[in-house]
DNA sequence: CTACATGCAAAGGGTTTGCACGACA
DNA sequence: TGTCGTGCAAACCCTTTGCATGTAG
């Protein structure tokens, strides 16, 4: 269950790398901001972040957070979990499904696999809790949006028009 | 990629019947909410199947349809997307993995299986869109929130402040 | 020095809630 | 008929944006 990363020193390097190579200034926030995720073992949200590194740079503001984290994203430093875009999205299908995550649009498909679903719990899983349910997530673009990819966005945004 | 589900007919009809056997009144708008979500391939937000049901009850209100949403959750007739909770979780993790969700607090935890990591994708996925990346998603109770469950909340609530 | 990043405060959009009316059992 | 469900509107919360100030390069 050892997360096989470099160590946060390593990453941190590789990371203000990164930023001076994709043009952007090299901030105490960013580094501060990028630390407490990278460090975290679970997914905070973007509060939880903020706490975090307000503890450090107690004057950061809540959307240096947010916009922070989204430039991050855009670098392909950082990632969302689950559907993109604010939204909760419902399910009916109670029977063995899998999903197609378009990083787009958000729209998730269904798709069948008897040997996805046929798939062994790993013990180690067991002690995190007990399990209910076991999917594969599989995330991309979709023919739809990746038709339609004339115009580049230069930015991404979280709660957007988008999704039928 | 055929759901290999009942028809909608049967659905519906078994579905009336749970509301009846949980003691809940079996209402024209709870049957439609659910009829909108179980008959759409994706996996609607709630504004979607708002104006989906809106089409066959005009004077339906969007607070219905999440009220109705989480009820239908309560009693396993449905499911969210990704991470409960109405919060964008962050990850900064690179590197192959899978999730553990828990159901209750929203907190998430990587795990490590290189049988996972070899997941091989079905052909019928490619013509959904281009695959970025593939991970199981393990959801269930973690230890923490089955440790704490002395009080059953009879609602769960989308915007909790739980979650570290 | 100059463009880019930050902080502030206010707006925005999705979700939830209190209350009085309406409808299933 | 009584109780539970609904609609309305306002509240709430998370996230985004415009603008003036601060700072890395």
């Amino acid at each position: 269950m050892q997360p096989r990363t470099e160590g946060l020193q390593e990453r941190m390097k590789r990371f203000a790398e990164g930023l001076r190579r994709s043009g952007v200034k090299v901030t105490h926030q960013r580094l501060e901001i990028f630390r407490e995720v990278a460090k975290s073992g679970d997914h905070p949200d973007a509060e939880t972040i903020f706490r975090g590194v307000r503890g450090r740079v107690p004057t950061v503001s809540l959307d240096t957070v947010y916009r922070t984290l989204w430039m991050l994203i855009d670098l392909g430093q950082l990632d969302t979990l689950g559907p993109p875009h604010g939204r909760v999205r419902f399910d009916a299908n109670m029977n063995p499904h899998h999903h197609f995550i378009c990083l787009k649009c958000g729209r998730t498909h269904d798709f069948y696999n008897e040997e996805f679903d046929r798939l062994r719990i790993p013990g180690a899983v067991k002690s995190l809790g007990s399990v209910k349910t076991a999917q594969v997530e599989i995330r991309g673009i979709c023919l739809r949006c990746s038709k339609q990819a004339k115009t580049k966005p230069k930015r991404r945004r979280l709660r957007s028009k988008e999704g039928k």
